[in-house]
RNA sequence: GGCGCAGUAGCCAAGGGGCUAAGGCGGGAGUCUGCAAAACUCCUAUUCGGCGGUUCGAGUCCGCCCUGCGCCUCCA
């Protein structure tokens, strides 16, 4: 059975046991992007680590609710947009949709909403109402702030101490705040900017109220997790603690909150703002996103993670072993008439959870039944089948550590490999009990392939998404295989000149050849 | 100045009181192969930034120090 999920809990600073809510029903924010740039890969990181996660759950048997917001009413989108000469919500509907983009084409599935700060203006209004009511927010010329005395427990998610925060402040202060650290709820209109009618006249909401009042809006109190980047701690998750206990008066307002770690360029930081990002779009014209998807699960969410195209490159070589691996095994398959592993791989339609709870994490096949049918090899390889879900269950309830997950796949993708050639050596076919192994082999890899996406897809599934240049593409794979059986003859004849030529040749015009007992096969370089 | 995170092999990176310190890259030696490639096998950290302490036992807990980074102003 699975072991209980452990998650790290910024509030507390420790790992602690996830506590199922009742109806076993997750509800998840993880904080958006304010869109008014290209999305880089540091946003990139927490919506894939969300959207894994989420797969995660709901392997578990949980149902899953993911919102993730658009801040898309904000002084970084009004001073853009004035720059570009761009209405402020166009420019941020436009990058929020650029963003969308980017995302699936790393493969990652949307969440169930994506609330825009602007399409909520009356829930937001409306808290700000309460607050005020309340005595923690107080209105001055048109200007709405949050009184942070009146929420004791201010500090408490970054652990800093009010007085301290008070006599460190390093700006200078808006003299109409009763204190340096209340923040603005709501901001009165500037001309030239959007406005929208409020009791305080016509503003705009501040940063950090626009996620309590569409978290509480979609997915109501107490929710289970609240993501976002490290960078987010403090103040926007600390404010958001504060507005929304304050506003429901039951904490807590969030069970537990999860922060990724940051994604730096070299030694420092990406962000827009020191203008060192690495756009998606970039990155995706170089890499497939498989690979981006491995480099980056490939470390742990929470910690920081140096990007520099060197790494990518170790990163790849090892992605490519992975991605070999699941290529023979499917290959294999296809050999011994053996239903295709492709089919298998598919993420399992949305419309039917937890038909069977657990059963990705579980063994697919029983090597002690086994056992008597296999030889030394064959025992190997069963273990290594029947072991992994439980190392990728156990890796992924201890904190979502996709990091050791992966490294079960890589032991995996060697037995696979092992078997294959004892199998080749051995000479004579697989016998029952050995295919049974194999076909359990299949699912197995599918956690990879399919459902976390850091394999490429099987060929034919490939082929369907280019079907654009479907014709050009048959036509060079011929040419191809005409080549091939020239240099074929060219070796049967000892003629290991041209042979050798014929390869380098295709080498140089990024097509990668390996001779294998079974006969010659190529692959494009990109793919390898 | 305050708060917080991190320092594990040549590089990347798991592990957070006790079985032999995951995995990847790189390197070395083999197997297979016409050669190459791929793949496989074996080897590559008596030791986890430094110094003290707690403990029968510490990369793992505590204290101090060194180094790097983040937040305290917009940031995933």
């Amino acid at each position: 059975m699975s072991q209980p999920i452990r998650v790290y809990n910024t509030l507390t600073r420790t790992k602690e046991r996830f506590e199922p809510p009742a109806d076993h029903h997750v509800r998840i924010y993880a904080c958006g992007v304010t869109p008014y740039a290209e999305a880089h890969i540091g946003h990139a990181r927490p919506a894939l680590i969300w959207s894994v996660i989420r797969k995660y759950l709901e392997a578990r048997g949980y149902r899953v609710t993911l919102v993730q917001n658009f801040t898309d009413v904000d002084d970084k989108i009004i001073d853009r947009a004035r720059a570009e000469g761009e209405e402020p919500l166009r420019l941020a509907a436009r990058f929020s949709q650029q963003y969308l983009d980017a995302m699936r084409r790393l493969g990652i599935e949307d969440a169930d909403r994506y609330p825009r700060v602007s399409e909520h203006i009356p829930d937001i209004v409306e808290m700000i109402e309460t607050l005020v009511e309340k005595g923690f927010a107080y209105v001055v010329d048109g200007d709405v702030f949050y009184d942070v005395t009146r929420f004791p427990e201010y500090g408490k998610l970054s652990g800093q101490r009010l007085d301290e925060l008070m006599a460190g402040t390093r700006f200078e202060a808006d003299e109409r705040k009763r204190n340096p650290m209340d923040f603005a709820l709501w901001k009165a209109a500037k001309p030239g900017e959007p406005a929208w009618d409020s009791p305080w006249g016509p503003g705009r909401p501040g940063w950090h109220i626009e996620c309590s009042a569409m978290s509480l809006k979609y997915l109501g109190n107490h929710i289970d997790f609240h993501g976002g980047g490290l960078d987010l701690v403090f103040p926007h998750h600390e404010n958001e603690i504060a507005q929304s206990e304050a506003y429901t008066g039951r904490p807590p307002f969030v069970r537990y909150w999860v922060h990724n770690g940051l994604i730096k360029m070299g030694a420092e930081k990406m962000s827009k703002s020191l203008g060192n990002v690495v756009s998606v779009e970039a990155l995706l014209e170089r890499h497939p996103a498989e690979l981006i998807r491995f480099y980056l699960l490939n470390t742990h969410y929470r910690s920081p993670l140096e990007f520099s195209d060197g790494a990518f490159e170790d990163a790849r070589r090892g992605w490519r072993r992975l991605a070999t691996a699941v290529a023979e095994l499917r290959r294999f398959m296809a050999e011994h008439g053996l239903p295709r592993s492709g089919a298998e791989e598919q993420a399992p339609a949305d419309d039917e959870p937890a038909a069977d709870p657990g059963a990705a994490l579980r063994s697919p096949i029983d090597p002690d039944a086994l056992a008597p049918q296999l030889d030394e090899a064959g025992r190997l390889f069963a273990e290594a089948v029947a072991e992994t879900p439980a190392r990728f269950d156990a890796a992924m309830a201890d904190d979502f550590n996709t990091a050791l997950a992966i490294a079960a796949l890589f032991d995996l993708a060697r037995a696979v490999n092992g078997y294959r050639q004892h199998l080749a050596r051995r000479g004579r076919g697989e016998t029952e009990g050995e295919a049974a192994v194999r076909r359990g082999a299949g699912p197995v890899s599918r956690r990879g392939g399919g459902e976390w996406r850091v394999v490429p897809p099987p060929e034919e599934a490939a082929g369907r998404a280019a079907a654009a240049g479907a014709a050009d593409e048959r036509l060079v794979a011929a040419l191809i295989e005409l080549v091939l059986e020239v240099r074929q003859e060219a070796r049967a004849a000892k003629n290991w000149a041209v042979a050798d030529r014929i390869r380098a040749r295709l080498q140089e015009l990024g097509v990668v050849i390996e001779d294998t007992p079974e006969g010659t096969r190529w692959k494009k370089a990109e793919d390898a």
